[in-house]
DNA sequence: GTAGCCTGAATGAACAATCATTCGGTCCGT
DNA sequence: ACGGACCGAATGATTGTTCATTCAGGCTAC
């Protein structure tokens, strides 16, 4: 039986490694862990990754393209911020159904401890163009004023909220819920005074 | 003076594992580290806890403690949801700005490794309070309605939020700025469809 | 076709460093 | 002079990483 997979065992690792940091954290697993888990030799992982910190920071990465690239799709502009918000949503939505680890990863962990200048630089950019979506809306009008940065962080800290309550078990966390609070979330960027009602798009 | 130095030496290690447990994680911290962080012998530390899980634990529970202290601070109920809403806010401000180790140790790590039956029970103790502060909200027509669990981690979500932009250095977070946004913040819990203004409490 | 070589991925025992924890001994308040 | 807080070297387990070795399969020479 010709077995096919050549250089999926670095993925295998990958996905190990992803599956532990994301349960228990970078410091709490070992490489012997690691490797068992992804059914390699403790040796084999040091053909893909120099170290341990390499391969958080090439998972670390992958991560946050996998959830960059998602949010590129929504194409740039057109109904406007509201409607952009939408898709915007829509994506983490998504994301969060197909890649939870991943998101898990990301937000419930603090990576200071081995992150490299290329994963920070990484990580800064994705933040400057969710500010710079912000920034968009305020010059039209459509998003209220305040610090951009700190509007990003109110949007996105909610929405990491709710997973880190499913996760917990405080609350049963689907894509239906999450859908159905997005104008509520919205909220936090229509400008104040008014009433803001549901978005541009219709359904799929 | 009178008998200080008694058990302040464990107050000590506590101090010494949250900044360290707080930078850098549980899994990456030695207890040699803490030992010498807080001036003690390594072997001291055991005279005050049994195991660094169970140092884990007593920090957690003492962070969580000091927590909701600051948030029982507030008057029962008063002058409506909105009002008290006002005071919750207040205390978190308040809190994240005299304990910030406490808050970021509490919210930016995973527990699960070492989280013991009495720590979850507490973290779900004060969970429930925070949930039926959004049911009293709701049942008087001041709070939307939805999964109260739901509305408390879409709140609370979007302040770690803020902390952690601030952590991280991709924003300047003050107390000023935080008590700026709790009107925004309080649009998440306000029926929509409405303008909802500021808080009852007038003063500077 | 096939024997023989060659490359480099894969292995897992071995290694030094570091870990959490222990314990015999010192010190001090009473 | 007694008991417990305190120390810090010792202990054995575990860590991240290395390296001598194995082995599969593609290449050339004949």
């Amino acid at each position: 039986m010709g077995d096919d997979g050549r250089l999926d065992r670095r993925a295998a690792v990958l996905a190990a490694a992803l599956e532990l940091f994301e349960r228990v954290g970078y410091g709490n697993v070992a490489m012997s862990k690691i490797a068992a888990s992804a059914g390699v030799a403790a040796g084999t992982i040091y053909t893909y990754f120099r170290s341990k910190e390499e391969l958080a920071n090439a998972l670390y990465r992958e991560c946050k393209l996998a959830l960059a690239g998602e949010l590129l799709d929504v194409a740039p502009d057109d109904g406007g911020a509201r409607a952009e918000f939408g898709r915007v949503w829509r994506s983490l939505v998504t994301f969060a159904a197909a890649q939870p680890a991943a998101l898990s990863f990301l937000e419930n962990h603090r990576h200071d401890v081995y992150l490299d200048d290329e994963s920070k630089a990484l990580s800064a950019a994705i933040d400057a163009s969710a500010a710079d979506f912000v920034r968009r809306g305020q010059r039209s009008g459509e998003i209220r004023s305040g610090p951009p940065e700190a509007l990003v962080a109110l949007v996105f800290g909610s929405f990491v909220g709710l997973l880190r309550a499913g996760h917990e078990g405080r609350l049963s966390v689907d894509s239906a819920l999450l859908t159905e609070l997005e104008s509520t979330v919205w909220g936090l960027l229509a400008p104040p005074g008014r009433p803001h009602d549901t978005p541009a798009g219709g359904g799929t």
